[in-house]
DNA sequence: ACAATAACTCACCCGAAAGTGAGCCTCTTC
DNA sequence: GAAGAGGCTCACTTTCGGGTGAGTTATTGT
């Protein structure tokens, strides 16, 4: 992570523009990441530790629903607290207003998409 | 595009989980390919030909930009009018009621990430 | 002694996203 | 008669997201 400087790939460059045109790029590509916004879901609906939401999402893979969990902690979405620190550690999660203040907004969006634009509007 | 059946790989048996489980996924996957946003904010504010995109964005390529258009289309988010139909055909596009509702919500998205989240708040 | 348990992490692989270059179409201008 | 204009589309290549399986940590139940 401290090594490799290349990144000239034209591919990097655009993210890097784009980032710079406009902040609510970063936003969409921090947000977009497949299972995110449900685990967000659910952290805020009870669903609050690793092995939980394993259960409830079963097809998720242990290597993303910790990466996944990793970057809701690093963005400021979810906090991390140690419940048990014996040995298998028992660790819970809860939103941050951020989170929630995200969430707000997911809705808003499945509610537009679930809107039916057909008939014309005010 | 009508014959291949096979669907196995599990990255795609997740994908139509999660559209399955809540419909929000489609539309972070609606949005969230790069460019996009930006075309439709582009659009909207009057750069609505293909060659003044591509003047907008010059680090776009005319293959992506292409297919973000008729994804845009496709989706109901822009509309597509023949100018003038002599030979080197001009087209414009102009944003449909969806497609502004749309943007007043990535707004919202941008104001989030712009948010100061580290004071507490109401 | 050995499996199970909670929460991860590592090495590896495959398909999809997105970038590049060229081609096409017909009409007008140099 | 060649080039340029406008709006695409095709073939090819690279990067990266996300999937799988196995390994780590220390303690407890059988």
């Amino acid at each position: 992570m401290a090594s490799n400087l290349k990144e000239g790939t034209s591919n990097a460059q655009n993210r890097q523009l784009l980032s710079a045109w406009c902040s609510v790029n970063d936003v969409l590509r921090d947000i977009s990441p497949r299972w995110k916004m449900v685990l967000l879901h659910g952290i805020t609906h009870g669903v609050a530790q690793f092995s939980r939401l394993k259960q409830a999402f079963p097809t998720l893979s242990d290597q993303v629903l910790g990466q996944r969990l990793a970057e809701l902690v690093a963005e400021g979405l979810v906090e991390k607290t140690v419940v048990a620190a014996t040995v298998p550690t028992q660790i819970h999660y809860a939103p941050t207003p951020k989170g929630r203040a995200l969430l707000t907004i997911i809705d808003a969006l499945q509610h537009w998409g679930e809107q039916d634009w057909s008939r014309d509007h005010p």
